[in-house]
RNA sequence: GUGGAUAUGGCCUAGUUGGUUAAGGCGCCAGAUUGUGGCUCUGGAGAUCAUGGGUUCGAAUCCCAUUAUCCACC
């Protein structure tokens, strides 16, 4: 198998474990963040830049691969690791989630989805075989079940039949994959807010059986509250001796409620997006650096980060270069936002090997200002 | 010196035959961003329409003068 996995402590105080996954490209310590790099890069990073961030995996996605520059293209280069140079272990997105932000480019049937690309209008259809196929090509450690990530709000009948079809497809994906030694299959639980459905999901995914399992259709608009329930009924439903993997997640909060809830792996374009737009966080919040009162201010982003942007430049510079639209402004707001979030990440891994990530989620907090 | 043209928020402009709270872009200020989308999106502040006078029920729009700038000529 591609993937064996070993809780190595489990939380007193809540849900919250310590793990690790061993894959084909080396051991990932969990709980763990996954920085996105959806068309084969982590946007403004080098690979080399991103693995001395601490990141120990990085998530790619099938659809924008497919696309461009072509899922053979990079079979004929050798693989996704070896085309980006990138030898820590990836996890490819099946395109589940282009069916959800694709709205109105996408239609869904029984077979898969037809897509209008968005670079050019043409028209693909993607099935959950062909998911499996491009994610083959692409040689990902761990490669994601095809499903329909629904959206929020949604009834009952829309979810009930998205998620009965999400199990079907799951089934599909299983029978096609192959290649277990080399590649993980994860299977995505759905169901939107509804309970009777998550437990419906969960059953026909756990039926079909992965090395691990994800929880999809989360984290799409609803309050953090209803997050936390929903995932307070869901993961205690999911196996101990498989990791859990709660897609799209990456605020600072919303990390610390899933691990303390038995969540062991995350991703999110935010630290990386909200960079390049200017926000950074730090351990007293997000600040936006384009923001007059940084004119003048010569101090680090965060007077606690020790990342290389903070060892070396101020607010003010950052500022400037964000107002005159310089690349290094990305660049050096990406390189901080990751390490904080990598930090926190290891930061929180520590705390539950402690036992004390409930005082350590308390204090962090107080700082950033979620609480007062 | 003579002739001509132009003067609209910090900058660049739109304002149709004079008619409600002068429009837009850039910049500025602030916010957003959650398994897509690197120069994105959403708000906001800011103009007594060069100055003075006149015509008119009503003028950024018409007339006169002044000032400034630009062009051509002597």
């Amino acid at each position: 198998m591609a993937l064996e996995f070993k809780v190595l402590k489990e939380s007193t105080e809540c849900s919250a474990r310590l793990g690790q996954i061993k894959t084909p490209h080396g051991v990932i310590e969990t709980p763990v963040f996954m920085p996105v790099g959806t068309q084969a890069t982590v946007k403004a990073m080098t690979p080399e830049e991103v693995r001395d961030l601490g990141a120990q995996i990085i998530l790619s996605n099938t659809y924008h691969l497919y696309l461009r520059p072509g899922h053979k293209l990079i079979e004929e280069a050798g693989g996704l690791h070896k085309f980006m140079n990138w030898h820590k272990p990836i996890l490819t997105d099946s395109g589940g989630f282009q069916v959800f932000s694709l709205n109105d480019l996408r239609k869904i049937t029984e077979d898969g989805v037809e897509f209008r690309s968005h670079i050019d209008g043409s028209t693909h259809f993607i099935s959950p075989e062909k998911s499996i196929e491009i994610q083959n090509s692409l040689g990902a450690d761990i490669i994601m079940c095809f499903d329909e990530c629904t959206p929020y709000p949604a009834d009952y009948e829309y979810v009930k039949e998205s998620m009965e079809r999400t199990s079907r497809w799951a089934k599909r994906c299983k029978d096609y994959h192959e290649n277990w030694d080399k590649q993980a299959l994860f299977g995505i639980v759905q169901g939107g807010m509804y309970k009777d459905l998550r437990e419906k999901s969960v059953k026909d995914i756990l039926d079909i059986g992965f090395p691990g399992y994800a929880i999809g259709g989360l984290s799409v608009g609803e309050p953090l509250e209803l997050m936390c329930e929903m995932l307070d009924f869901t993961t205690p439903m999911l196996p101990k001796d498989k990791p859990r993997y709660l897609m799209g997640v990456g605020t600072p909060d919303y990390l610390f409620e899933a691990v303390i809830r038995g969540i062991d792996m995350a991703d999110c374009v935010l630290p990386t997006r909200i960079a390049r737009n200017g926000t950074v966080m730090t351990s007293q919040g997000r600040l936006t650096i384009r923001n007059a009162e940084y004119k003048n201010d010569f101090n680090k982003l965060d007077p606690e980060c020790d990342c290389y942007t903070c060892t070396n430049y101020t607010r003010a510079y950052i500022r400037h270069l964000f107002n005159v639209n310089e690349i290094l402004g990305a660049r050096l707001a990406t390189i901080h936002n990751l390490y904080f979030l990598l930090k926190l990440m290891g930061n929180i891994r520590e705390a539950i090997r402690q036992d004390r990530l409930m005082e350590y989620r308390e204090e962090f907090y107080k700082k950033y200002g979620y609480i007062k």
